[in-house]
DNA sequence: GCCGTTTTCGGCCCGACTGTTTTCAGTCG
């Protein structure tokens, strides 16, 4: 499938074609077809095989040929020329906030900056200031947005680092003298960014294992290779990947080891010492003599030290080593505990797909319910919904319920709050939907009393269910929003508003420590994916593994409970009373 | 660029906000 191939080279095109400063609906034009080809279910190569490629929607003439060329040849001429007349670095500037194609292209044409290191330093000169259009204040903008992005620069997105290493995985499970295998490292501890991928298995025949490690078709350089260890560079997105090959008998030892975290492991080895031991990431050795104790397991190296087991999400010495030792640590959330999703954009506003195709993945994962929350009527540019659309989606939703098995649709809404607190829709509109969820989209910058005002008084809304991605912070671009979290909390609290773990791998929003912190004070949880097409709904996994980092439990998370246990809560008596 | 015609051109979701200006361009969602 190069279907995210394609989709990416129409991304880069519609880029370079913005800082060139062709025409607006040109280069959406591209972004939309992009788009579309992302999130196919049929394989792009054997569309265009079968002279197919203009039945996709937003597929026409010019973007049809210059796929197949392509996918034929392997590259694209007009690509390649337009490559030449910008270099990449300048690309890289469109990623930083407040940028934009035009000031890119001002950036580049004027003052001949290539990329973002030559960008700080004329900000730092105070060269923009002069430019059209530019200032001090935008001087200063983009250098917080520079060093936004530095913060987070060499780290991957958690579901990028999962997927890939997925996939070596299942590379190297075809290999008959590999025995175990697992992730290990901050992607097993899940953690919303992560370095590089950290990979454990147990063979008897470690060289030929290296061999086949480094022969894997997207490895583009090797890093390392020896006799148990061995690292490489990948294709397309430069990851880095670390094997290590270890003795069955040291198969838990060397997880435990390099699943980390630093902090945690430090304080183990300590509890080792104390109890007469020492731990490396071979065993369990006994400090008097140095014989193997235990090591096949992580399971028997806790136990042996008078520990619970520790899942390895909580593995941040955040008190998790104490409550192991108490046996009172949490019982964590499962992966398959959740039974339905309530944050998908379906296309009646800005999602790609339709209300059934959704519910039909839905019920492949299993799930029970889900809720349909698309956006409210004042967000025009995602096509949010007027009251007379309401009713029709309502019709429609009734429609497939009563035609659809074994799965339960309902129908809500991510309304949005205005700037004084008060939301989208008025009473009656609310009144329509099962649930209705609110988030904030615009004034990120307000004072922090006055944003923080302005959420609560959203929540004391006797129609509001729960509130979608709180702080509004999106990875390596937006900095969370200033807001007195405490007095959220407090709130979530007192209105019975659930707050949400966005699975968004760019939110993951509320964060691990902001979670474990509202379940201190008992606030409730709701995952939702913020799902625009069927993929997204696949994003759960990060919501949950979030919802984990926060200590959180099945009873914690609305979205666990059954569906007759959801009907009494969106139905609460304040609501309909 | 695509699309759909009253079919070969004209329309294509647009409003809020910011920082620059002094009436508006660029960015964001």
């Amino acid at each position: 499938m190069k279907n995210k191939l394609v989709a990416d080279l129409l991304y880069q095109i519609a880029d370079l074609l913005d800082i060139k400063g062709d025409i607006f609906f040109k280069t959406r034009a591209y972004r939309i077809a992009a788009q579309t080809i992302e999130v196919l279910n049929e394989d792009i190569e054997v569309i265009s095989k079968e002279d197919r490629l203009k039945d996709i929607n937003g597929v026409g003439e010019a973007l049809s040929l210059k796929i197949k060329e392509f996918l034929d040849e392997g590259k694209l001429q007009y690509f390649e020329k337009l490559k030449k007349e910008i270099p990449a670095g300048v690309l890289d500037l469109l990623n930083i906030s407040g940028l934009g194609p035009k000031k890119v292209s001002i950036l580049f044409n004027k003052l001949n900056i290539l990329n973002v290191e030559q960008l700080k330093i004329a900000c730092i000169e105070g060269k923009l200031r002069n430019l059209d259009g530019f200032g001090e204040i935008t001087e200063r903008n983009i250098l917080r947005g520079i060093s936004l992005k530095e913060k987070t620069s060499g780290r991957i997105l958690l579901n990028i680092a999962y997927e890939t290493c997925m996939e070596y995985i299942r590379y190297l499970k075809k290999y008959d003298n590999i025995d175990k295998i697992s992730m290990a490292g901050s992607l097993r501890r899940m953690k919303e960014t992560i370095g590089d991928i950290d990979l454990i298995v147990t063979s008897d025949y470690p060289n030929d294992v290296m061999e086949y490690f480094i022969k894997y078709s997207k490895v583009k350089t090797i890093l390392q290779k020896g006799k148990t260890k061995s690292s490489v560079l990948l294709k397309d997105n430069n990851i880095q990947v670390d094997l290590r090959v270890v003795e069955d008998k040291s198969y838990g030892a060397a997880l435990q080891y390099f699943t980390g975290s630093k902090e945690h492991n430090v304080k183990i080895r300590g509890i080792s010492i104390k109890e007469g031991y020492k731990l490396n990431e071979y065993g369990l050795y006994t400090k008097q003599n140095g014989t193997y104790t235990v090591g096949k397991t992580e399971k028997e190296i806790y136990e042996k030290l008078k520990l619970r087991y520790i899942e390895p999400e909580i593995r941040e010495n955040r008190g998790e080593i104490e409550a192991a030792y108490l046996k009172k640590l949490p019982k964590l959330v499962k992966y398959d505990d959740i039974k339905g999703d309530f944050h998908i954009h379906s296309n009646w506003s800005d999602g790609n797909n339709n209300i059934e195709e959704l519910a039909l993945y839905s019920k492949k994962l299993g799930y029970k319910y889900i809720g349909i929350a698309d956006h409210s009527e004042s967000l025009k540019i995602a096509n949010g919904l007027n009251s007379r659309k309401i009713g029709k989606k309502i019709e429609e939703i009734s429609r497939l319920n009563s035609r659809l098995s074994d799965i339960e649709i309902f129908c809500g809404t991510e309304c949005d709050i205005k700037k004084n607190g008060k939301l989208d829709y008025n009473k009656d509109a609310l009144k329509k939907f099962d649930y209705v969820g609110i988030a904030i989209h615009s004034s990120f910058r307000s004072s922090k009393n006055d944003i923080t005002n302005r959420i609560i008084s959203a929540m004391q809304n006797e129609y509001v269910d729960y509130l979608a991605h709180p702080t509004c912070r999106i990875i390596g671009r937006r900095e969370p929003i200033d807001i007195d979290l405490e007095k959220i909390f407090e709130t979530a609290v007192e209105t019975n508003t659930y707050l949400e773990i966005n699975s968004f791998p760019d939110r993951l929003d509320l964060n691990d420590l902001n979670i474990k912190h509202g379940k201190d004070i008992g606030v409730k949880f709701i995952i939702g994916t913020d799902s625009h097409n069927i993929n997204h709904l696949n994003f759960m996994r990060y919501g949950i593994a979030t919802a984990r980092r926060g200590w959180l439990n099945k009873e914690d998370i609305l979205n666990t409970y059954s569906i007759e246990k959801i009907k009494t809560i969106f139905r609460r008596d304040k609501r309909y009373g």
